[in-house]
DNA sequence: ATGCCCATAGTACGATGGTACTAGTTATTT
DNA sequence: AAATAACTAGTACCATCGTACTATGGGCAT
């Protein structure tokens, strides 16, 4: 019995997806989330998620970072992003942050279950007409490099990246300035660089959409 | 008499280019560079240039950023960028950046001269098959406030953007410290940021080439 | 000539950033 | 039971940031 959630602010779109996996042969507990709070919400639930269906463009979710969010939070959840996006480096970008699969809004329904059975078995799952694009080495190695940060790094990196102080980050995250600046400290030596500044540019460039 | 400037890494195209202004029917004083360094340096050498074709990818040209600068520096310089990347949102920063025509590497010869022509009559040149995207209004009020900017103030953000701090910019542009963040509070304020980081991930979106 | 903008530079000062250290809690692994 | 990792929080300390103020000189316009 797999747990599964659809992440799409689109009802329709969310219907139609769910009617594809109720046909599917396979057992599933399906629930829905339209925004990026009750995704989260619904993921931290009893029970591991074994599925999740994720749209890049929801209210709350800002592009990419959604995906390095969600699997250091959630290490065991397979991501399959869906997104009306399809340019092949944004793609690229969602394997690298470690997406199981990419389907195109624009894919035929029935090519969704062959996607569905390959993630579930482990494999990845990519539009046919789809090449990976090579990536400059740097930023393979901020790929590596974000892995190994942990959920709330990540969170205060990103913040960081929006050009909140400390004392900012702390509130929003409802913990005092001297804890924000131990991950601060931790991101920066992680990632190799010397300041939040240069954090930010490289943090951005990542997880933008174009 | 015309002076012109051909800024571009590849000799062949520099020639080849240099054969279609000789045989253009206007008298023109045409030099070369091969990097963005000794570009500047023509640009500053005696009399105004009046067009300057200027390619994207040099050595020691970091990306749009050139268009800015030189504009700033040169404001009675007009731009032909000439590069082989042909996405429309590039070709649409550049116009909003002030170059007066882009010019792909694939584009006929021919096609040139009229380009040239359009251009020093003060009209803008484009590609034909090319339309102007549409720009997030955010990314239009920094465009108008990147114009706003003095060359100093320009440079000096082009360093913060690169995570420096303010004693490594006043070691670059051999200036005091002191001068350098009267130029940063200046940048700040005119971008309408609160501080470096923000400035620098504003700046790097714009700027960056994808 | 006067004013205005730009660039320069200095001083001063409070806010913020970043590191180092210690230390307690919780959860997970061995 | 012990070790490890992550999160928390505090103190301390120095570096850096950012602004405000004053001041000088050069270029440019009315």
């Amino acid at each position: 019995m797999y747990k599964v959630i659809i992440a799409d602010d689109h009802p329709l779109f969310r219907n139609a997806l769910k009617q594809v996996l109720i046909a599917h042969k396979l057992d599933m507990k399906i629930l829905e989330a339209s925004d990026y709070e009750s995704t989260l919400a619904e993921l931290g639930n009893k029970g591991d998620t074994d599925l999740l269906f994720l749209d890049l463009n929801m209210p709350g979710n800002s592009g990419l970072a959604a995906i390095s969010t969600i699997r250091a939070q959630f290490p065991n959840t397979l991501i399959i992003v869906v997104s009306a996006d399809e340019q092949e480096h944004t793609i690229t970008k969602c394997v690298q942050l470690g997406a199981s699969a990419y389907i195109p809004k624009s894919v035929d329904f029935t090519e969704i279950s062959d996607a569905v059975d390959a993630v579930l078995e482990g494999e990845q799952w990519l539009p046919n007409d789809y090449q990976l694009t090579e990536q400059p080495p740097e930023q393979e190695a901020f790929f590596n490099q974000l892995e190994q940060l942990t959920p709330h790094q990540l969170k205060v990196l990103g913040l960081m990246a929006d050009g909140l102080l400390n004392k900012q980050i702390a509130y929003e995250l409802n913990i005092s300035e001297s804890t924000v600046k131990q991950h601060a400290s931790a991101v920066l030596k992680k990632l190799g660089v010397y300041n939040r500044t240069q954090a930010g540019v490289i943090f951005n460039q990542i997880m933008r959409l174009d």
